[in-house]
Parts: structure tokens; sequence; C-alpha cells
DNA sequence: CATATATGTTAAATCGTTTTAGCAAGCGTG
DNA sequence: CACGCTTGCTAAAACGATTTAACATATATG
């Protein structure tokens, strides 16, 4: 641990006041509006003595007087996707606004390495959660919303929990690019999808089948639901869809998108002349690869907003009159 | 913050004992061999009364008294990469180990938000940092190295500079990888890198280089350096490079590696009929999407655990005398 | 002018733990 | 039996901040 070695003792001292007076003038600086009433010139010496000896508050100490660590702890369900890479950042800057800091932890799609890392991260001692369920994350959910820690889920919804959350609709998003790829001429379109159980990957399925139904009887579905993390079926898959004389993909994420369009390209097929693709998130890597993709593009920013003024409103609401559970969905953008 | 509400004190007046004593009791149990003496049924009876009382000891109190968090920072310069993504969970894993915990931070290869960053875990109270550099982060990590946070580097090494590190053989990697393509009948190599000047970038452009005149006068090299993130690029060079001959390539990354590829494949070329390539770092998708490829699988498990066994070292060596400086250089794997 | 109110400041308690210093009993030794 | 050494335990002082309660002084109010 870092030795501040300079502490609020020491301004004290050099400015000849208390040291309660040194903590007033600190906080007040943190926070917005002055809180407790210290005249001006005394202000201004402290604050000028604490930038010439370097103070740097004592973020334990503080913690542990105040029961506030002014971090919030988020937990998604993977780090290395994109997706959700970016949503830590964007989570990093809304949180940098109120004056809060962030720790992250990977669930890795694992309900036992979920609560494991809730643990860590109550066990740090955050002022609140942002979580994106896993699937089997529902009782760890349950447990830490019912034990009183403020908390939004992100992304995916436990249905039937006291909890706010932020959402896309997924439904609706799934049903646009399904029908996008029907205006387009797709004859028979195949969605793939994984076989969690999750909420949006649930809704996205509905989505499709929304829109296929819409379309007319004489159009078929099918789901192919793919184990996370093993995707050795991709290949023997795609020769059965083939076969089926399907034009056109739908696919639930960017990985699917990804390791599915590797496939077409792997096959000598072209996108979109030989099949079109439509999927959920961005990737980095679309731009050069499949330029005439349809994609749905979820509003990150929106996201990491909303669940942070979500939090911070439960946060700063004492634990006396909580502040009303709320559920966001958002709208979706599409691309392409 | 979660109310821990059962406190040390709880347990004292309970198992009729001092505060103490229970502070023993648990820092025992934590720890490995007794360092206090306590008897031993009572250290029983007061590890009873704890597990009855659903003890969980505050880490903020315990932080502040004893100036460990058991906690170590790790920045990473994009933690969206799942070369880096996999480095974060081996470390969470590693840490675990010694009881310890982890903190990421992603610079995005940005040196001021790695100074951001690295200042917002400090702040945090971390025992040790592990951090991987990234350009122009020199002078922020001499400040912290020098002010006597015990510190290990990852993946890329800053020279002249006093602190331990782990890096891979960048050098004799890219050599035998580029030797592989010569051997399998690549004329002109191509070598495709980033403009970023890290360590491990330049060194793997030197083996590329060796490789290419090991092989003969006749030879030519060309080292295209891409910039980060911005990728509209490729198809020119792509274009180009296919002008010049080139029938082989060699990436410094997984993620240039991808690219390349997908810009291989959309022009209606195969792998490796067409281009042979080579690259480092493994990635999920080669499985599916480029079976013919040679790629250095870099040993992340034995990087993650290299550095957590020196800044493990470092952290227990107390202030006075340190453990001496070390440099790993780990031998690299290579896989097709 | 007396009383109330606002303003500026501080002493001391507190958060939950670790750590220091030391006490008392038991035991072996010469 | 007196001495030192070990064993088992405790009182009290930290750690660095926040927060409570209260004390002056100044200003306003009737």
């Amino acid at each position: 641990m870092a030795k501040s070695s300079v502490t609020i003792k020491d301004i004290a001292k050099e400015a000849g006041v208390s040291t309660t007076l040194v903590s007033f003038v600190m906080s007040n600086q943190v926070a917005g509006e002055p809180v407790y009433r210290v005249g001006e010139d005394t202000a201004r010496r402290v604050m000028e003595v604490a930038e010439r000896l370097q103070y740097k508050p004592n973020n334990t100490a503080r913690a542990l007087r105040s029961g506030k660590t002014l971090t919030i702890g988020v937990v998604v369900s993977d780090i290395a996707n994109p997706f959700f890479a970016e949503i830590a950042r964007d989570l990093e800057d809304q949180a940098y606004k109120y004056g809060y800091n962030v720790i992250f932890g990977s669930s890795d799609e694992n309900p036992e390495k979920f609560g494991r890392v809730v643990d860590v991260l109550l066990n740090k001692g955050v002022d609140g959660l942002i979580l994106v369920p896993c699937a089997g994350s529902e009782d760890a959910i349950r447990k830490v919303v019912g034990s009183g820690v403020d908390t939004v889920l992100l992304d995916r919804e436990v249905p039937g929990l006291q909890v706010s959350s932020v959402v896309l609709d997924n439904r609706e998003a799934a049903r646009v690019i399904t029908r996008k790829l029907l205006d387009r001429g797709a004859r028979r379109i195949d969605m793939v999808s994984y076989s969690m159980n999750i909420s949006n990957t649930r809704d996205r399925e509905q989505g499709y089948l929304d829109a296929i139904k819409e379309a007319g009887p004489e159009f078929e579905t099918h789901i192919e639901r793919i184990t996370h993390n093993s995707y050795d079926s991709i290949p023997s898959y795609f020769r059965s869809a083939r076969e089926r004389g399907v034009d056109a993909f739908m696919m639930a994420t960017n990985t699917l998108a990804l390791l599915v369009m590797s496939e077409i390209y792997k096959n000598g097929y072209h996108i979109p002349d030989d099949f079109k693709v439509a999927c959920f998130d961005r990737n980095p890597l679309y731009d050069i690869y499949a330029p005439g993709i349809i994609f749905v593009r979820q509003p990150v920013d929106s996201f990491a907003a909303r669940a942070m003024e979500l939090i911070m409103a439960r946060i700063r609401s004492g634990p006396g009159r909580k502040v009303p559970i709320e559920q966001i969905v958002l709208s979706p953008e599409i691309s392409g």
C-alpha cells in the first residue's frame, strides 16, 4: 500500500487549524455544494497547504469511517467480448463524473464464479453493484438484492425480481433486422443463438420468430443453439444449413456472427451475394470484414449512462425511503 | 458498502475473550503458520463463534491498520484483447492462491490513461502493481517504481529501468515462425506490425529480419506498420503487397492476423494455398478460421504465474532488504 | 438591551481492525 | 527457591479520516 505519508493532521498543523476543519474543506471540495460552513479565507489557506504538501486523502480511512468507498462494483459476463469491454469503459467514464470509481469482475458465464466475484466486490466494500446476470446467477442476485445492496442489472433481466435494470428492446430489434433480411430478398433465414438461458437471447429468438411469422406461413424457421465456447459444431451446422437451402443468417451476438461469417468465407462464399447476414452488436472487425452486414447497434453509451444514473439515485437516497425500482428498455439502432 | 454488522468485538464478547485474541485467531487462520501463540481450545472456540455469527472481517479496517490490502493492481493495455483477457483471468487465479485479490485497469494504449489508472489503483491501496507498459508510459512507470511501490512489468519491458519483468523471447519466436514460413515454400514474406513503440513489437520485427537475413540475400523484407485502432489502411496495403508478389504474411499480433486474413478471404484467396500466414498469440477464431496458420502460442499461464511469484516475493520481503530484480524471459511454443 | 440566530471553529468520539507492550501463570533448571 | 523462559492472554494505542456535539463570537430581532 502506498504510504500517503502526508495526512490531514500535517495540514492542520501547518495551517494552524483543527483536523476537523481540514476535513470539512476537503469534503466540501469533493462534493458539489458546501455542506459545512467554513470561512472563505481559511478554506483557501487550507487548500493551499494541501496543494503544497501534495495531500492525497487516504481512501481506506475515509471508507472505514464514512462507510462509503465511492466505488461501485461491476460484474460482466465476459470481459473479453468487445461489447462488454466497451460497456466497461463507458461505465468507468460515467462513474468518474459522479466522483466514483469502478471495480470490474468477470463471471465468464459461470454462476459459481459470478457468486464469488460478487462476494469479493462486496468484501472490498463497494457502494453498489451493476451486474450482467448469467444463466444460473438468479439465486446469487436474489441474495444480494435481498441483503439490501443497491443493485442494477444490465443487458439482461431476471424476471420476478424487485430490482432496477437497463436492457435493450431485444425482441423488437431482432424483429426489425430479420424483417430487413426478408426485405432484401432472403427466403430462408436461420437464426444462430446460444443454448444459454438468458433473457436477451430468448427475446431475440422471439423477435426472429415474430418477423418470420408476420412474413407468412410459407417461410420456415430454424434456431440453431450453440453451446457457449464450444464452437466445433459450426462447420457441420453450416453444411446442413446450406443443404436446407438457407440463404441468410441472423446471429444473436457478434461472436457468433464472426464464427459463422468466417465459415462462410472459408467455404468460398460471399456476403451478401451468397448469404445475407444480420446480427447483434458491433465488432471492430465488421468494418473490413463484412461491409454488407446488417446489425443492431446497441447504444452502449446509453446503457452505461442509464445504469449509472439508476445506481447513483439508489445510493444517494438513504436507506430510508428508497427511490423506486425502474426497468429501462432502450431502443435499438439498426445499421446496414 | 455492505454492513458486515458482526465485528471482532461481538465475537470477543460472545466467546468471553479479548478482541486481540480474536484478531490473532483470525489472522493465524489466514496465514500459514501460527505467528501468535493461542491456546488450542480457545482458538477452536473463537472460530466456532465466528462461524456461527457468520463473521466476515472488515477489509477496510484491516487495510487501514495494517497498511496491507492483500490486493494487487494490474494494468493491461487492452482488456478486450483475448490475449490480455486470458492473462487477466490467470492472474486472478494465481493471486487467489496467495490469498490475494486483483483489481484491473486498462490503459487502452494511452499513456495518460495509463497514469490515471495507476493512480486510481494506488489510491485504492494496492500492495503491488503488475503493469503492461504502453508506448509513452515510461515516465509514469519510472515514477511509480521510484516511489518504492513493488512493481513487475508484463509482456513488455522498459529498457534502463530497475524493475522485474516477465516477457517472451519475442525475437527468437519471430525468427522461428518466419523460418517456418520459408521452410514451407514462402519466397516473399511481409511483416505486418504496429507503429507503436513497444519493446515486444520491436523485438518481433528484429526476429523477422534475422530469419530473412539468414535465408540469404535474395530474400526481400518489408515491414508494414499499422497505426493502432485505425485499420482502414489494410485493404490498400494488401493490394500493394499482392502486386509486389508477396506470398506470405507474418503478423505481430492476433488482431492484425485476423484483419489481414479477413482481407485475404474477402479477396477470394485461401490460406495456406494462396498465402501462408504466421502470427503471434492464439485467438479462439483461429480454430475455425485458419487451420493452416502458424502461430506463436505464448505461455499465458506461465506469464501469470511468474509475474505473481515475482510480485509476491517483492511484497513479502519487507521494505528493508528487497529481493533482487529479476528479468524473466519465457520460451515460446510454436503451433501449426 | 436582552435574546435568538447564524457563523466559524474545535475537542473528542468513532469506524473495525492490527499491533505494541506487558502481565500472570506454569515449568524446568541449577 | 529464585531465576529465566515459555505459554496464553489482554489493555490500550494506533491507523487516518469523518462526524457529533458544543463553544465562542458576531449579527440580527424584537
